[in-house]
DNA sequence: ATGAAAGCGCTAACAT
DNA sequence: ATGTTAGCGCTTTCAT
């Protein structure tokens, strides 16, 4: 900035103002300072920006676990145009599901200082955010609520849901329900498969098929085929998200049976017949709205929102 | 930090040598300064850090238009797996295709300082980036070239696979064919076209059913089902990306009709019997090492990497 | 083993 | 309309 202000014979306060475009500077410098930019290739450094107290970084960040999952990118999708709405930029981060990945990003992005983090969380603890949450830093959780903090949560009312879907397949006359649900560190997965045994309790039958830690549609579908490969395989399946729907249709539909199957969360091109879940997009929206209030500074006490888990059934081809 | 300096009774410095577990600090100071760190809630400001000369932030981003396809998703999972075996944090934004918002992100990003850019660009020039290429910031282009810029470029050969995929429904006795592609700025897309044209001129059959511009699921379904109900409807369709693909399966198979189908790029559970594709995350993950090369400051001239498409067909469900 | 001083690039507050 | 001063939080260099 220096070179640019000696380029322009003007001192760096002047450079300033011009690149922030404040009043008071004389067309002829401003201009000049212009044109000195322009012929060193000058960048203005943010972080010495940011530096100064009392700035704001203008960034929001989101952390998820999984950026290839459509059901995530969805919800980025809505995050970003609500942070685009309100001047922010969104930065997301992927961990891929690891809890110590989530930290190390989690850490550096408070360093960097940004604004807000909207968290998909994998980790068990978030007591280390306590601090951060008590000093001002705008935290929302989404899809999952944290472990031993309280702070705004954005939820689907996952073992409802998990009840629901294994209802339905109950009403159709199924004894013998499948289940294959997520990593057990991740909350959705745990609810869900807690709302499969309260449906299964009530209709007093003992679960014999079930899977946690499936976390791919590859071994999805391969724990489908060993199942449907029994002695008395499962009539019907529950599937804990769309990845797991899609491998275990896959492995139906390619063994030629006619085990019925619900699956959570939708994947664009999905086969699925019956599914249930949430309208993701309005899940992000509505975390983006909490922390922009957080930010805002409205002095509440942390908020739960739960979005209502919708089941339908596909008739030829058509909703 | 002076905080936590004086509450430990040492100096700003040795706060520093400790936190960053430098060498000369006592066993007894370095156990009083955590402690103190701790019981404030100090977090280092990676910013002020990061302004002192010659830091990298150890940051490279992601710039691409939609988040929300998957296509992107699996190229972002591959470059945050390269990211971090590399020891960098990979941050993703999504301009939501727009040029204007593309060019504000990589302003600002460059602004922040970060160490490396990886470009999904929908910008028709890139010169502005010129004076950043020269001053060291790595930058790599990937799925679509710059415009008036020379920079590694990692691509998909589009315009053959365009071809391709004409090809294949011209050998199988089409001579209606049909071609749906994204926006006409988007490079991808112009080319696929462009092989499209090739392979109906080389049969000298004049095209009558070509719409660009088409960027949803839902506008690809609604295009094709009134061209179907043309009077003399194509008997085959090329789908210039994974969501025309997925929109024109649904418009042919709600309107029961055989009209054949090849698809470019793939949608996880996508019913199309006839792809045309290549390994995104391959892409994504040379993009990745091109940007690391540079980084480590090997003096050679811009590359073009070009990964070839590959097509498939689906036999009962499985390819 | 520890500290003091200087400066990274920028801007708010106060001159001129 | 423009410049000077000071300081944001940190680390490098050079003392002690």
């Amino acid at each position: 900035m220096q070179d640019v202000a000696n380029r322009a014979n003007v001192s760096a306060m002047t450079v300033s103002r011009v690149l922030n475009g404040l009043p008071g500077v004389s067309p002829a410098t401003a201009h000049a300072v212009t044109t000195a930019a322009e012929a060193i290739g000058y960048r203005k450094n943010e972080l010495a920006r940011s530096l100064r107290p009392g700035q704001q970084s203008k960034t929001i960040a989101l952390v998820i676990g999984d950026i290839s999952n459509p059901y995530y990118g969805v919800m980025a999708q809505a995050i970003e145009t609500e942070a685009r709405n309100a001047g922010f930029a969104l930065v997301i981060m992927s961990t891929n599901e690891e809890p110590a990945a989530e930290r190390s990003r989690i850490n550096d992005l408070l360093a960097r200082r940004v604004d807000g983090v909207i968290l998909v969380t994998c980790d068990a603890s978030h007591q280390y955010l306590a601090r951060d949450l008590e000093s001002g830093v705008a935290i929302v959780f989404v899809d999952r609520p944290p472990q031993d903090l309280k702070a705004d949560t954005v939820l689907a009312n996952d073992r409802i849901g998990g009840h629901a879907a294994t209802e339905e397949l109950l009403l159709r006359g199924h004894t013998s329900i499948g289940y294959l649900g997520d990593y057990d560190h991740v909350h959705t997965a745990t609810e869900r498969l807690a709302g499969f045994f309260d449906a299964m309790k009530e209709s007093a039958i003992e679960p014999r098929f079930v899977q946690m830690g499936v976390h791919t549609r590859g071994v999805a579908e391969r724990v489908v085929r060993g199942w449907l490969n029994a002695n008395q395989p499962p009539t019907a399946l529950v599937a804990g998200n769309n990845l797991i729907a899609s491998g275990a249709q896959a492995a139906v539909s390619s063994m030629a049976v006619d085990t019925e199957l619900v699956g959570f969360d939708f994947l664009p091109d999905s086969k699925l017949r019956i599914r249930i879940g949430h309208d993701v997009a309005a899940l992000g929206a509505r975390a983006a709205e909490r922390l922009f209030e957080q930010m805002a500074g409205v002095d509440r006490e942390p908020t739960t929102d739960v979005f209502p888990l919708q089941i339908s059934r596909l008739v030829d081809g058509v909703t």
